[in-house]
RNA sequence: GGUGGAGUGGCCGAGAGGCGAGGCAGCGGCCUGCAAAGCCGUCCACACGGGUUCGAAUCCCGUCUCCACCUCCA
């Protein structure tokens, strides 16, 4: 089988075919920066982190842009809140969450747009659609006018007149209530760098237009996956959909949404205040726990955050590191080339082309872990160093091998101070194991109580005594 | 009102007509001086009520509960 995706327009899994074959465009809605990532925002980089690096596996080359909405109402009303200038919040939080994007180890986008730096095209898209009859300019604002495009409503399957009537804003304005901006007009009190000039007079853009400008700028007018959060859908993606179609061109392909992270049952959100932020969780666990957190439960399917949810991600982190750890003493380490170019078991190849079932796949890394770890009692070099290859074949698709250059920092031999303890806690096994060898039990466990409470962990194995940190390997 | 999604063992979480996903926790065992790590076994679940079927967690009908989008949202 190949790669199948469900597609969120059709509402079913389909075939992946690039527009162009070996290549692959994807637009991913990015944040907009006006505060602090939490948990949830992390959950759809992830997810199609976790889509590039499948793609790119199986041999796609992939353009992935994701863009950073950087200005709207919300962005200016925060700034002028903290009396800041907008432009320099917006950047604060942008390299917010670029650290947190890193930090969970999702690779750069081959760019990422901002809006306030495309402005002539967002001019030029608005334009044509004006010109093609689907826009309207009142007041030095430009809307869109839906009653103009049929197919308005086909992204999300809804009936433009079974549209939530009650939460129509009455607006002289706009021809009918559900138009949308295009071009705002500046406003009286808006700073004036938050302005642009236009062929409607000075405003600034309106949130949907972004994206399709940029998207076509970066992919073309028509590229294979556009991504985003669910709760993106509608209108967002709709309305960009609607702009892009109306002007001509052919747009996304295929949709890709990733569900949101709840916590007991509700969405975390800005807006409800129950974010958790990326901040708080990274003080507390390694950050590939978070990422193994975020992106073993399937993409496509609510994330209950519990408290015990980074509990067992941390749990599973250890013993996949540990794992490593040991067989890599063992038969020794593969390099980064022979786990790129390692064949991958076909159970997990069939999970990952099935829509991406990422907790399939993980089923057939613990499956080859235990089994590693049998060959590693029974002293099968042979097996181990198979299993070891596949299992850091298998994580790296998932971003989460341990002996990658990313998470090399909790590798305990990396670091001049690690190599500097190691001496240390060496020198206390070869004492307790000559207490081992007389059987002086007291002194034995001295030393290894001394240890743990140093937050050092002693293996007994026959090849003698392995020391991690504690929560690591 | 419209659109879409969900209810699985102590917990998290897959699957989707017949072979007990996987993880965590618990229990029993093996290994170990004792631990730790690991291995083996165990704990036979699918909201409720009907129906179809040789067989239903999976299909059909009905019911209940929950969530989301339709305003900003990953």
């Amino acid at each position: 089988m190949t790669l199948h995706l469900f597609d969120t327009a059709t509402r079913q899994e389909r075939a992946f075919v690039p527009l162009v074959p070996g290549t692959v465009g994807i637009y991913l809605c990015g944040p907009t920066v006006q505060g602090s990532p939490h948990v949830g925002h992390l959950r759809s980089a992830v997810a199609f982190d976790v889509l590039q690096r499948w793609l790119e596996r199986s041999g796609f080359a992939v353009t992935m842009v994701r863009n950073v909405t950087d200005i709207d109402d919300k962005t200016l009303a925060k700034a002028s809140e903290a009396g800041a200038q907008w432009w320099a919040w917006a950047l604060r939080f942008e390299r917010e969450f670029q650290a947190a994007y890193s930090a969970v180890g999702v690779l750069p986008p081959a760019s990422e747009p901002r809006a306030t730096g495309h402005l002539p095209e967002i001019v030029a898209l608005i334009s044509r659609l004006i010109e093609r009859g689907h826009a309207y300019e009142v007041d030095g604002s430009v809307y869109f006018d839906v009653r103009s495009f049929a197919a308005y409503g086909a992204l999300t399957n809804q009936a433009l007149d079974d549209l939530n009537p009650t939460a129509d804003a009455p607006s002289e304005l706009k021809r009918d209530p559900r138009d949308f901006a295009l071009w705002k007009a500046r406003k009286d009190g808006e700073p004036a760098t938050a302005s642009w000039d236009s062929p409607w007079g000075p405003g600034r853009p309106g949130w949907h237009i972004e994206c399709s400008a940029m998207a076509r700028r970066y992919l073309g007018d028509a590229f294979d996956i556009h991504g985003g959060g669910l709760d993106l859908r509608f209108p967002h993606h709709e309305n960009e959909q609607a702009q892009s179609r109306a002007a001509g061109y052919d747009f996304a392909q295929l949709w890709m949404h990733s569900a949101w992270v709840t916590q007991s049952g509700a969405k975390m959100s800005k807006s409800l205040g129950n974010g958790l932020l990326v901040s708080e969780v990274l003080a507390r666990y390694p950050a590939p726990a978070l990422r193994l957190a975020l992106a073993q439960v399937h993409y496509r399917s609510m994330l209950e955050y519990a408290d015990a949810t980074m509990d067992d991600a941390a749990a599973t982190w250890a013993r996949l590191t540990g794992y490593v750890a040991r067989a890599s003493e063992r038969v020794g380490a593969p390099t980064l080339d022979e786990v790129a170019q390692a064949t991958l078991p076909s159970a997990f190849v069939e999970a990952m082309d099935d829509d991406l079932a990422v907790p399939r796949a993980v089923a057939v890394i613990h499956d080859s872990v235990r089994a590693g770890h049998a060959a590693l009692t029974a002293g099968d070099a042979t097996a181990l160093a198979a299993s070891l290859l596949e299992v850091r074949a298998m994580l790296s698709v998932l971003g989460l091998d341990p002996a990658s250059p990313e998470w090399a920092g909790a590798d305990t031999s990396a670091s001049g101070a690690m190599g500097a303890l190691d001496t240390l806690v060496q020198a206390d096994i070869e004492a307790r194991a000559q207490a081992r060898a007389t059987k002086d039990w007291a002194a034995a466990d001295a030393i290894r109580d001394r240890l743990v409470a140093a937050g050092i962990v002693l293996e007994d194995s026959s090849e003698g005594a392995r020391w991690s940190l504690a929560g690591e390997a």
